[in-house]
DNA sequence: GTCATTGTTTTACAGTCGTACAACAAGACG
DNA sequence: CGTCTTGTTGTACGACTGTAAAACAATGAC
């Protein structure tokens, strides 16, 4: 029996391989097929290693979950930030980047699904999920406040967290409704369909965040 | 060693005992823990009936799928039908009762999610999703078309496909944020946002549908 | 070049999985 | 009451599960 040959990687490395390995897997065969040894064999790694990185598998599924909720907050800001200091252009960038690629689509929409239907059996999914959820409003209600404020609007803290709650529950729609593919309208649509609800939400002059669209 | 004492019963009601238990499992303890001996247990039966009325676990979660997809537009549609033939307050129900329990629950969404969360790796969760799809979309244009031409809208059967899937994308926004339980308004002003938001997308009179809410 | 460290592989194990099938008993029918 | 049908139970089996731990080898330090 001669020994497979590996390479060390750096800590950091080798646990982002692993957790991206556990969601592509996820994806792609579903969770009842996400066996340990199969996240390794994607990974490229033997069973055991997992052990090394993770106390537990289960610990490692929630770790893959914080990952994914990570990887959509983090593109989102990422294109509001491509907006520098113009309000209009970052909240209009943060919309926009939920609703196109690469947020949108049934990869991550279908690993979203999954961990949704385990937050009501699992505690640990459950306070991933509400400390996402938080942050995601928290970054609305800031970017909202400005935008509003320039059109002189009401921009009080509890006007533009009310403001929002309306604007996440858009976004998560138009996200559930296109990344689930029914092919009923164009993705690059989806994007200029969200901005312009989106000024209808806050009330905003028609354009205001349409004409900051990056894509088309 | 002395054999447990059955009950023998209609193909009908075991059948539907199978998948009540299943579905619940799924909810209680998480698809992962949701075995073949666990859901017989929940149903105060034994492992090895379910392969008499299923051929496999496999097959019978994709029945459970369905089954839960059934009851989610059934129920809709006996609220619609509550309103015998008056066009506004058949779609008023239907909106509401999509909003309001028991289709409104977490319990509900995280065997909804689970599901979801399966039709991209495997054909048969799909088939059945596509299928409940267009059947929700269906029911939704057929009830829009009526209401839009009583007040001398166009309703043309392409027309009302479009604000179907407008409608349907509303509901489902809806249906998930308030269903996800983030506590952020009371589920008994769910259905009134939804159908005040439902009037202004199929450019209603204010208070069309909302007059006729059933709830409070 | 040698050694120590430790990331990685391999093997082993007890438990659980889905399921096939034989034994049984509940209910229907005469 | 006896007999037949079949819904239901109990058991067994091989495959797979997560995980513990020993054996090993890649890398860095000197």
């Amino acid at each position: 029996m001669t020994r497979r040959s590996f390479q060390r990687l750096s800590e950091d490395a080798r646990r982002n391989d692993l957790l991206e390995a556990t969601l592509a897997v996820i994806a792609d065969c579903g969770i009842n097929a996400a066996s340990a040894r199969r996240i390794a064999e994607r990974a490229g790694v033997s069973a055991g290693l997992i052990r090394h990185y993770f106390a537990s598998k289960e610990e490692m599924l929630h770790a893959a979950y914080a990952h994914l909720i990570g990887q959509l907050i983090s593109t989102a800001a990422e294109q509001a930030d491509l907006g520098g200091t113009d309000a209009d252009a970052r909240l209009a960038g943060f919309v926009e980047a939920n609703l196109s690629a690469p947020n949108l689509s049934d990869f991550k929409l279908s690993l979203w699904a999954t961990f949704i239907g385990m937050i009501r059996s699992d505690a640990a999914y459950a306070a991933i999920h509400r400390d996402g959820y938080r942050e995601f409003l928290e970054m609305l209600q800031v970017m909202i406040a400005p935008v509003r404020a320039a059109h002189e609007l009401p921009a009080t803290p509890a006007d533009c967290r009310l403001l929002a709650i309306a604007l996440n529950g858009l976004i998560d729609g138009l996200w559930l409704e296109g990344s689930l593919e029914h092919g009923l309208y164009d993705p690059r649509e989806l994007a200029a369909i969200g901005l312009r609800a989106a000024e209808d939400i806050l009330r905003l002059p028609e354009g205001t965040l349409l004409r900051h669209r990056a894509g088309q």
